[in-house]
DNA sequence: CAGATGTCAGACCAACTGATATGC
DNA sequence: CGCATATCAGTTCGTCTGACATCT
């Protein structure tokens, strides 16, 4: 709190985006969403991307196999998703988000964007663009496994 | 895993820097770095504030005072800070960052600044700044209780 | 004494590890 | 049978809550 005696030296990247990253997280509660952040951005998923299978959600969000089901438990019990049997292959589940999940992920995307406006006040809407682009094509450069992220 | 059935709707911004922050966590792992990303920071922070108090660090970090002290045990134990009595008000602390640290410091960044051009392989230069002026910009416009982190 | 700071111990939650059941 | 998928139970880790000691 003495900005008198900053050094030159730069925080790096990867620190503000971890620290940007922490700032949203602590406003991006329950209470504000109407639901977890991890589970807003499992359903944003859903809904770009209809009957995906559970194992490229997973590995999408970077989960274990084992915390998918933990994540898919939590949305099945509010109805948000439901699972069914790949026909293909019936050891596969395919997810699908339902109508009720699509509205809670409408009303929960609404109050984010509240909450983007706030955390990015620093930057007008040219810059802000600019930096979900720079973002988005920062993860469409990741493995490939993460794909289903990116529109 | 299927590209064709995606639809034009976007992922949002917080969206996309939550993901990307989860790459980085995952790869910015002890073994990698020699430290944990959350002391990294914080070094990085005491190397450009000497003599920060230690609520101003735990504040920046956006910790408790109580994970601030557990931070703070760790960095102690492996001799990269010290905590010396402020003699203006002797209940609080100030925190230095040691030559052992700096060292450490330094080894960790350069690995982190490897990781981040894997991470942004598909930005070039020129972008990466970008998006570090962004990053920067809207870290600068949060609460001044962060504002050791801004350079 | 009241208030502030830092410390510790116990509770809590989220994530990882290993074992089980089902289907290929 | 070996392999893959999903699930559950136990463990571990990081974080939060409350009590305590020191100092102003």
């Amino acid at each position: 709190m003495n900005p008198a005696t900053q050094t030159p030296q730069q925080t790096g990247t990867m620190g503000l985006l971890s620290q940007l990253n922490r700032v949203v997280f602590r406003r991006a509660t329950e209470d504000v969403l109407g639901m977890k952040m991890k589970q807003l951005i499992a359903l944003e998923i859903l809904a770009r991307n209809e009957g995906c299978l559970q194992q490229d959600l997973g590995s999408t969000l970077m989960l274990d196999p084992n915390n998918c089901v933990l994540l898919l438990n939590e949305l099945d019990e509010r109805g948000y998703v439901e699972r069914r049997r790949d026909p293909c292959d019936r050891r596969r589940h395919i997810v699908v988000i339902t109508a009720a999940g699509a509205k809670a992920l409408k009303k929960a995307t609404a109050k984010l964007e509240e909450l983007e406006g706030e955390v990015l006040a620093n930057l007008d809407p040219a810059e802000r663009e600019q930096l979900r682009d720079l973002l988005a094509r920062a993860m469409e450069g990741q493995d490939p496994s993460v794909a289903l992220l990116c529109g």
